[in-house]
DNA sequence: TCAGAACCTTGTACGGCGTACAACGTAAGA
DNA sequence: TCTTACGTTGTACGCCGTACAAGGTTCTGA
């Protein structure tokens, strides 16, 4: 019962500890919980994921997700651990760098916007997890051809990871977005009173930068602005 | 009492509606509530900002807090507006466009070091703040000496300050810190055996990196590398 | 063979949370 | 002075995570 976190992330592998062989068999596993704490958030988000729905989606008691899983905020690491597993890592080839990041880039942006309960969880405890070692291995090869010592390729890494990150952010949907528009409605109006003639270039930028973001097939502006950055900053000098 | 959040965000304009006349004077103000909720989240974190506590804080009733403020969400807003309002703006001279974006870079890793709950905000509404779009538009002015069209430019802040987000959450304190040593006395064993030799490139990097990570004054080398490709990719071509 | 140990499941309960609601008091306008 | 609008408050509801103890089930070892 006191199985470890780092146990459970590993359970899958051959020299993990099983639970002992007496008792009744359980009616669900910890695969099985995470499995259904995922499918919850992908449907209805992060907080929809309490304890008592997850037993409900089970066929379980609520407390009885404790024996497989030991508590909410280990819950968050094994779901986002094995969403990290299951995500498709690019093929590189013999692409050039510059391909092979572009391919890291996409695949995580694809990740973030399957699954934008990721962005809400923020536990250091997940790197320990096996999905989460095996995408790191996998991306950092990506950097292969780029003659990088090891701090500087993480860092490489980590400035592309947190680009895609912040990017993926400002891309998911706002969960306000039905009610915006008549909000919008009743303050536009007083907005523009108490803002009057100040902060001019705010106005303007704002409002550019707003119509970009509403025109079809524009808020992808932001990420290519900005990944195109971030690829010609990984030049080799 | 059903006072919009845009006239909350905007209370010390003089346009802003002010409450009615008659009835018992309030004990608190908005400002006081959302000043008051800053120092408990400063102090003890977001987590503790709850209506009740705050309520203790002021001397006042928890239902009372929500005279002057339509609830939580709401609340957040104001305190990300309020939090953007008071931070030292940096002053530009006459510097270049590369002194001028370290130094917004700079005073947005402040802000976050001192109010990491910042981090933790995320709602759209605060664009609409009079702090916020001080901020934007001050912000804007640093990249004045660049030849960006109107969308270019916020697309350049945002990919600035997004950087400054990302490293402040990579440099934020782990709240699990303390507990850190004895679990990972527990996990390195466990983990070495899972792992094998499996994952090599992963395993060498993820050490050095995190060796780099506790060094003294180091955390700083992730913060350096970005912020010099965040710079070098803004070159004008 | 059979008691006891080990394990899973469950219901109840506790202390928290945000906040709806209604009762009450207070001060200004009519 | 009476009314009306407003601030304050206590109670209550439905959630949350989870501690705890009771009960059932299966294997182990004598």
């Amino acid at each position: 019962m006191p199985r470890e976190l780092i146990d459970l992330l590993w359970r899958d592998h051959p020299a993990a500890p099983q639970g002992g062989a007496r008792g009744p068999r359980s009616r669900v596993t910890t695969g099985a919980v995470v499995d259904a704490a995922r499918a919850l958030a992908d449907a209805e988000g992060l907080a929809a994921v309490t304890v008592r729905r997850l037993g409900d989606a089970l066929g379980v008691s609520a407390m009885s997700v404790y024996t497989h899983v030991n508590g909410r905020d280990d819950l968050l690491v094994l779901m986002a651990d094995a969403a990290y597993a299951r995500m498709p890592l690019p093929t590189y080839g013999n692409a050039g760098w510059r391909t092979r990041v572009r391919r890291v880039a996409d695949a995580n942006l694809a990740l973030h916007r399957e699954h934008p309960w990721l962005l809400e969880i923020d536990d250091d405890r997940t790197a320990f997890g096996p999905g989460t070692i095996a995408k790191y291995d996998h991306e950092l090869h990506a950097l292969d051809p780029l003659p990088l010592d090891d701090v500087a390729r993480d860092a490489a890494l980590t400035f592309v990871l947190d680009f895609v990150r912040a990017s993926a952010r400002a891309q998911r949907p706002d969960p306000r977005a039905d009610e915006m528009p008549e909000i919008w409605a009743r303050w536009a109006g007083r907005l523009a009173e108490y803002l009057g003639d100040d902060h001019q270039l705010a106005q303007r930028v704002g409002s550019a930068a707003g119509e970009a973001m509403n025109a079809p097939a524009s808020p992808t502006h932001a990420w290519e602005f900005g990944l195109a950055r971030v690829l010609d900053s990984l030049n080799p000098k």
